[in-house]
DNA sequence: AGAAGGACCAGTGGTCCGTA
DNA sequence: AGAAGGACCAGTGGTCCGTA
């Protein structure tokens, strides 16, 4: 229902930067064993404490297929940065506006749908949230744009939008207007949903799970844990005014 | 409300194994450094593909505060194996019998229902299913009877004994005096968990989540499988006998 | 500086298999 | 042979931080 249409608003053509592949094959000088390996493996290393050396002992012909056809110097793909804009505003210049952002969740719901049905039909479990079961299926299905961290930053601003779309709205088009950027938006989107939370007995969860579109969302760690300060110290403040056990008002 | 007057059920005194540690520090003539390491990291060989050989470099004085105080020659506890009882029958000799086995079903929901509350208490994430989470949480509070392996094996019995206590009654009844051990009434216990999804749309998901004291519990993969295999063979000879599409009769 | 996302990591679901 | 459960492993949720 929320059509296609909506991908004209991305802007055509994305940011770019140089793939990984090329310039760790670009980076001569490697030392050994370890940095053979690294396209093949996982790197382990980085923020490690024990102190381990990985060696890799048959290592023979694994890493001599390169699937990219040799040093063709194409680019990653990046997308372009979101920017504050109005419902119904299309972003300018090399920007993507928030309604692409929220179109974004609605396929991922359908992503979602597909996995679901796949997994009934199979007779296999079946997911019920956004898990990285569909990131993966999203990519496999060519939405390589769809990604588990940009998801995951903005699922706040998503279900305010869900839940109030006139504050939501309200919300925008004030950020737009002083100019503020999308990591200034985005943290004041938390403040409404925890005025919605105090409302509803501070349950985020309940919140959540009760919005058909939003319930297959994890509550963000953040939000959870703001509605759960603000929960304390509003019943801490109450109890005080309330002069004694805390009293239903 | 099942009263843990049901813990007399299990047979005092259990059965007794040498303790693993006891055992790792008597083997000596180990091959060096892995050998040495054994007991600080997981032992990651196993099953292992890579040919990968893991190296520690420094392990220097992690393994020397040895915790157990020596070798003291004690030995570790494990739970004398179920045998099939008749419903209100306690196990006599070194077994447990089926009313113990789905006690520890009721005994993991009230801890799962702690972990629930402290969650809630806390503003963290609240688990709907016994996790690894609330199996620690058990073994903290003592209950090392319990384990994840052991529950997960017997869940589609106590499914059972859920959905339909006087057919599951009878099957014990019956396999108690066919003489017949455990793992064949285990297996038994299929069949009718399956014959009741049939005449619920085979939605064995949908069954255990309308049930409050099984919904706790992740549905066996096999049960799923089982489930899934007769849908199929069910629709085909329904459909061959209906000599065209699928009849909803 | 503000932002997108590859890649990591601790702890999960699932169950094998070394153990008795 | 039958059974209990330590311990492993692939893939998860969560998000940091190297990147541009």
């Amino acid at each position: 229902d929320t059509a296609n249409a909506l991908d004209a608003l991305s802007q055509e053509g994305l940011s770019e930067e140089p793939v990984q592949q090329e310039k760790e094959a670009a980076g001569s000088g490697g030392s050994g064993a370890w940095e053979a390996a690294a396209g093949e493996r996982k790197q382990q290393q980085r923020r490690r404490k024990g102190h381990r050396k990985v060696v890799d002992i048959d290592n023979d012909d694994e890493n001599e297929n390169d699937e990219n056809g040799g040093a063709g110097g194409y680019e990653r793909q990046r997308e372009h940065p979101f920017i504050v804009t109005e419902p119904g505003e299309v972003a300018r210049g090399k920007k993507n506006g928030l309604d692409y952002l929220f179109h974004l969740y609605e396929q991922c719901r359908e992503f979602l749908i597909q996995v679901q049905n796949i997994a009934k039909d199979r007779g296999e479990k079946c997911p019920t949230k956004v898990t990285n079961q569909v990131f993966r299926y999203a990519k496999k299905a060519g939405a390589s744009y769809i990604n588990k961290p940009k998801m995951r930053h903005y699922v706040h601003c998503y279900a305010l939008h869900c839940l109030d779309e006139e504050a939501s709205n309200a919300l925008r088009r004030a950020f737009k207007e002083r100019g503020e950027n999308v990591g200034a938006w985005r943290q004041a989107c938390y403040k409404p949903l925890v005025t919605i939370a105090a409302r509803q007995g501070w349950d985020i969860d309940a919140i959540f799970n009760a919005h058909p579109r939003l319930a297959i969302w994890y509550v963000p760690t953040k939000l959870r844990q703001l509605c759960h300060a603000e929960r304390n110290s509003a019943a801490a403040s109450s109890s005080v005014s309330g002069g004694g056990d805390d009293l239903p008002f």
